[in-house]
RNA sequence: UGGGGUGUCGCCAAGUGGUAAGGCACCGGACUUUGACUCCGUUAUGCGUAGGUUCGAAUCCUGCCACCCCAGCCA
């Protein structure tokens, strides 16, 4: 039975599941689960996984797991715990009632490991860590085995259990599967599934003093909650034959979840790794986790994307087995895609040049319609204020300017965006030759909606009333390395690509009045300019800060930069 | 020199023997009171490489090359 919608794009995976549901493996279950370590931040790279896992089996009308991977207690921590769920809940995934921990299965996992023992698979070892990596060997020369690999079941038991109760000391002994010392794949050469961690527990406390390994837990955790494909990285390929034969050895599971690997996610201009993002906010390069210019969730966050965004952007970069960096311009476009059909238009001018329009009334206010969408009237409109003072951005004038500079130059007429089209007549230096103020004159007919408001002039301009703006700190971002592709270098390497230009503070910026009455986490696109998110952290009513989420396309800037 | 993977346009990625989808980026052009949006159009005689099978190959076979992962009591 397959229920495949060809609304999403298949993939390998989605090929499989459905083999799957022809030969009945698992009747029409559909089964997934998304399984953090709360040891860190999620950041895109899990939201891909995320995002694959519940859309794969809500695709074929199935559910999807949330579950904690919490089997090293002294990595792990509460914080995490909260922090991923409320990333994931931002994200638009619901588990409903299936939040769970492999610590829900300890007790479980530690029956099973009797069974192992019982059935002379698995056996206590008394080798030093050091040790077993010698008796490992290598990648190219095989292990040997260790000498308590042929303890007696009952002394197995009976160490085993006293492992659990707390008469030996950490790193003294550990439980090993049995598997063959000489195997080719390393990961079969007699895996520790049980170590000794006298640490307590976030879920657990002290009840427990062994914990289980990943590969031991992992695979009984995903058979226990009925999962039928069990989505991972690459990177595990070579576990799979090891989960297999715990399902295999264990003996309780009729049908075995199926471990499936995928290629994780890269991005350019970013890194993904925990241990590189970590160094960022640690060296206080970033501002911390939530930093807008983190490729974490809590950063996309507060950066201003939004969840459909990144969902959408899940969707497109697809899923594959081949290593990919994928091009951070197809998260910008994502991103822009959703937010020019949601976001409200405002002005904002970033770097403010007083415009002084001579011919305009002084004490003259006029309140001027402005469209909120110009494609979208739904969205309504709101007025702004008129005067004659006003501020354009300085990079809008230019005293010589280069051709095809349709903006304000002297003795050149420009348009302002739902206002009037005014000429330049003069300009005012400072005694360095600054320019401090323009003179205009404007043309009372040319008001949108008015009697000549259909001449056409090439430029138009954003703006804000001199006397009626409201002042705000403007954060502009940029990509946090100078080079493409840092993934795979090492620690040095990627911090000489660390772009020292990434944040750019404007304090000086005026913004439309009617943002005032925004708030936090408001998105907004100053036209001409970007998409920008009023902060949710520093943002305050007398002091608004607002983040730029992305640019607009310039395509001006594109031709002086080919020229 | 062990084991496991991957190689299709600048970046992702479909394709599973019948004559190279799509998206992003790029480059043209139209439209425009956002140099935005939107809309049109161009862009792989080629699928890591060398052979082979076939009427026909990115798809099958053989050899070679490149890159990634594995030697935690991390996940």
């Amino acid at each position: 039975m397959t229920t495949s919608n060809n609304d999403l794009p298949s993939n390998f995976i989605h090929k499989m599941i459905e083999e799957d549901l022809e030969n009945n493996r698992y009747g029409d279950r559909v089964h997934t689960r998304f399984p953090p370590e709360p040891n860190g931040y999620l950041h895109i790279g899990h939201a891909k996984a995320i995002c694959l896992n519940f859309t794969t089996s809500a695709k074929y009308g199935g559910k999807c797991n949330l579950r904690f991977d919490d089997t090293n207690p002294s990595a792990e921590e509460m914080e995490f715990v909260d922090n991923i769920l409320k990333d994931i809940h931002w994200l638009g995934f619901d588990w409903e009632d299936r939040l769970y921990y492999a610590s829900d299965y300890f007790d479980k996992l530690y029956e099973f490991a009797v069974i192992l023992i019982n059935k002379g698979k698995a056996y206590v070892d008394d080798l030093s860590p050091e040790e077993i990596r010698e008796y490992r060997g290598s990648l190219t020369k095989p292990g040997k085995d260790s000498p308590y690999r042929d303890r007696s079941v009952e002394e197995n038991l009976d160490l085993f259990e006293r492992m659990r109760k707390g008469e030996f000391e950490e790193g003294s002994r550990v439980l090993r599967a049995k598997i063959d010392m000489q195997s080719g794949n390393i990961n079969l050469r007699d895996p520790v599934i049980y170590r000794i961690l006298k640490a307590k527990h976030h879920q657990t406390g002290d009840k427990w003093c062994i914990y289980p390994m990943y590969d031991y837990a992992h695979p009984i955790s995903d058979a226990l909650e009925g999962i039928t494909h069990s989505l991972c990285s690459l990177e595990y390929e070579d576990h799979r034959p090891l989960y297999n034969w715990f399902l295999e050895e264990v003996g309780v599971f009729e049908q075995p979840t199926r471990q499936i690997e995928f290629a994780r996610l890269n991005l350019s201009r970013t890194v993904m790794s925990k241990r590189k993002l970590r160094a960022l906010v640690e060296a206080g390069l970033v501002d911390g986790w939530d930093d807008p210019r983190m490729p974490t969730i809590a950063g996309l966050r507060r950066r201003g994307y939004t969840p459909e965004s990144i969902q959408d952007f899940a969707e497109r970069i697809g899923v594959a087995k081949a290593n990919s960096v994928v091009d951070v311009a197809l998260l910008e476009h994502c991103i822009r895609e959703d937010l020019n059909a949601k976001a409200p238009r405002a002005m904002a001018v970033l770097r403010p040049l007083k415009v002084i329009i001579d011919n305009y009334p002084e004490d003259q206010v006029e309140e001027l319609e402005s469209s909120n969408h110009p494609n979208n009237p739904e969205m309504g409109s709101r007025t702004m204020p008129f005067t004659r003072e006003i501020y354009i951005e300085q990079e809008d004038f230019m005293e010589n300017p280069p051709s095809k500079f349709y903006r304000m130059t002297p003795g050149k007429e420009v348009r302002l965006l739902n206002a009037y089209i005014i000429k330049c007549e003069s300009v005012v230096k400072d005694e360095n030759g600054e320019i401090v103020e323009v003179h205009c004159t404007y043309d009372p007919g040319s008001k949108s909606g008015g009697p000549t408001a259909g001449r056409k002039v090439k430029g138009t301009l954003h703006w804000v009333s001199a006397s009626h703006s409201v002042p705000a700190e403007i954060r502009i971002y940029d990509y946090l390395l100078n080079e493409e592709d840092m993934n795979d270098e090492d620690e040095d390497d990627f911090k000489a690509q660390i772009n020292s230009n990434s944040l750019e503070i404007l304090k000086d910026a005026q913004v439309e009045p009617s943002l005032k009455s925004s708030n936090p986490g408001d998105r907004f696109q100053f036209m001409r300019q970007g998409y920008f998110v009023q902060d949710i952290r520093d943002s305050r009513p007398d002091h608004l800060v607002f983040n730029l989420i992305v640019n607009l396309r310039d395509t001006w800037a594109k031709m002086q930069k080919n020229k």
